[in-house]
DNA sequence: CTGTTAGCGCCTTCAC
DNA sequence: GTGAAGGCGCTAACAG
């Protein structure tokens, strides 16, 4: 099987008609329509030796790719990998080519992948992962980097490419919304009816919109409840097992004991606070209970069993798929949280 | 800021050069070369009209373009996702785009996703997940499968794409390749050396490679040790939680009670039968002893802690990369899994 | 060293 | 309904 790349031009010879009839054929041109019998020679001819259109050509040809860029801060994170998914899935229905970005945390990375879909007239970007935090933009975070990537997501809108972010609003691009903040209230309230007062959390990166708004939202409810966590209850970590392990070691060593709960900003952090639970000769939830954010999959199973919130991650990947390619009506794909009680916080 | 897309001759025209000569000092041409007043003017005004050159149209000028396809069986797959992670690292260091194609296990759109990449004239292919059991290609597997997959890659191959596989080799084709039958006897030994005697293994697929030689390499070392597993000890299943829990189950239903350590083939499914145990009232190691395969990170800390065997998931993908650009000087890369003993197999 | 000229593979007006 | 011809943006021989 050597490779000689056939082409259009191959078929449309081989089926002794012209070009122009051979593409109209393959693939069915808006305005003109072609005989049936011819139709069916081409695509028969075709078929039998073995061509497919050329991508590059055809974006060329037509002005746009068929290509769907999605970015992501790390594709080995569940809750990345599992939206990617739903986003591989619902491009391939839609005939698309997903070109994938790990920007392993690094917002400059961010932008420059998005300024790489652009020019190659992707068809659509999907901005998966949190926005930053006005005014929290130091570091590996230019200040005014989100309004960067505003900036040239919308004008890659306005030149007739999809665009959709998960997780927050940027600009008023479409977005699937997630309910970070009111999960997480709900969270909290769900756990004060379990009977628990005295309240820990693990606040993950204080820069990330994703942890602060679950951050706050958590904050907020036990505030109304009347029975809110100190400062010194909130540590602040990494995003990560290891954020939330060093997190939960830092509270266990805080005097005057651990709180009754603590709630981990997200699932991965949280079973990294478990493991530091254990470590410290403690035990979850007898000793601390523990719960999370998202109802990561893989992590369903953990022992105890994880109290979380549930977010439909791997419908997200669809949503915003849809999203971008404006299948949907609105902008705005709101999702919202389900607090999901599971062992790990028992009534008490 | 409007989006009117600004080509090569826009510069060229505005530097007052020929076409060609901007195309020369932007991409620096092998052969010619270009005055150095020249192209700086070139290049400034390149940047002040902020160009970018279009990579359809590059791709097809020169014939090949610069994207690395990845395919996966399934990117939520915390496996896939890891190997994912590596690739899209390496492959930004190498200035190129991954496009990813998730299968979802179906053995026809891996084919097709690899026709997809060659047609698009992608610079390498990386095909990641388990071939297939010669003889077991029935159902979504037509038969013959892996053999158009090794001859569509060869044909790639030759027409000068770069090529590489994880896990077992196809064909020919430069592969990363997955010692699992070396790893799970070791594994196999390990455990005996504990004290176990007598085994449980939830086999996986049979018609996956990676979990038929992982399978059969536990197996021909309890075989040796003089203590095999029985055919009624080993249960096939899906390569997921709910594989192993299914798997686990179907064990412990079993007459004669369960075995008293269970090998899962991967630590998804050993995660899945841990959970099938405790809810059968049981517990782990306790009762039944649980042992997984790869050392998936996120999964690192389920209690009682997982032993397996480590698998460099996080290097793999970086490797294939290297592999499939030629930039290592052999074919083959082999990597060994280290036995990792934790608490779910207590010495007994 | 620079400019001119063909294409790359396909789509799409435009005539027929 | 069909074919011929031009062009998408860029590169790579070819001349000069």
């Amino acid at each position: 099987m050597p490779d000689a790349p056939v082409t259009l031009s191959h078929v449309a010879r081989e089926a002794g008609v012209s070009l122009a009839t051979a593409s109209r054929a393959i693939n069915g041109s808006a305005t003109r329509s072609v005989r049936e019998d011819l139709r069916e020679r081409v695509l028969e001819t075709a078929r039998r030796l073995g061509y497919s259109p050329d991508p590059s050509a055809q974006a060329m040809a037509r002005g746009r790719t068929t290509a769907l860029g999605l970015v992501v801060h790390d594709i080995a994170d569940p809750y990345f990998s599992t939206i990617a998914a739903g986003v591989a899935d619902a491009a391939e229905r839609e005939g698309l080519i997903v070109t994938l970005a790990s920007t392993q945390h690094r917002p400059d990375r961010e932008l420059a992948f998005v300024e790489l879909a652009r020019r190659q007239r992707s068809r659509a970007i999907i901005l998966a992962g949190s926005r930053l935090v006005p005014g929290e933009e130091v570091g590996t975070a230019p200040a005014g980097h989100d309004a960067a990537l505003r900036d040239s997501l919308t004008a890659f809108r306005d030149a007739g490419g999809g665009v959709a972010t998960v997780g927050q609003a940027l600009g008023d691009l479409p977005v699937v919304e997630i309910d970070n903040a009111g999960g997480a209230s709900a969270l909290a309230r769900a756990l004060h009816d379990a009977g628990y007062r005295r309240f820990g959390v693990l606040a993950g990166p204080a820069r990330l919109r994703t942890a602060a708004d679950r951050t706050a939202g958590f904050r907020d409810a036990l505030a109304a409840l009347g029975c809110a966590a100190g400062d010194d209850d909130v540590v602040p970590g990494e995003f990560t097992r290891d954020g939330g392990y060093n997190a939960m070691s830092a509270l266990l060593d805080r005097a005057g004991g651990p709180p009754e709960v603590v709630f981990a900003v997200n699932d991965v952090m949280a079973v990294g606070a478990m493991a530091a639970v254990r470590d410290a000769g403690l035990s979850v939830p007898g000793d601390v209970a523990v719960a999370g954010f998202d109802d990561i999959h893989t992590l369903r199973d953990v022992s105890p069993r994880l109290t979380t919130v549930r977010i439909p991650l791997d419908e997200i990947g669809a949503l915003a798929t849809r999203l971008a390619l404006g299948r949907t009506g609105d902008d705005v794909a709101p999702v919202r949280g389900e607090v999901v009680l599971r062992d790990s916080t028992p009534l008490r």
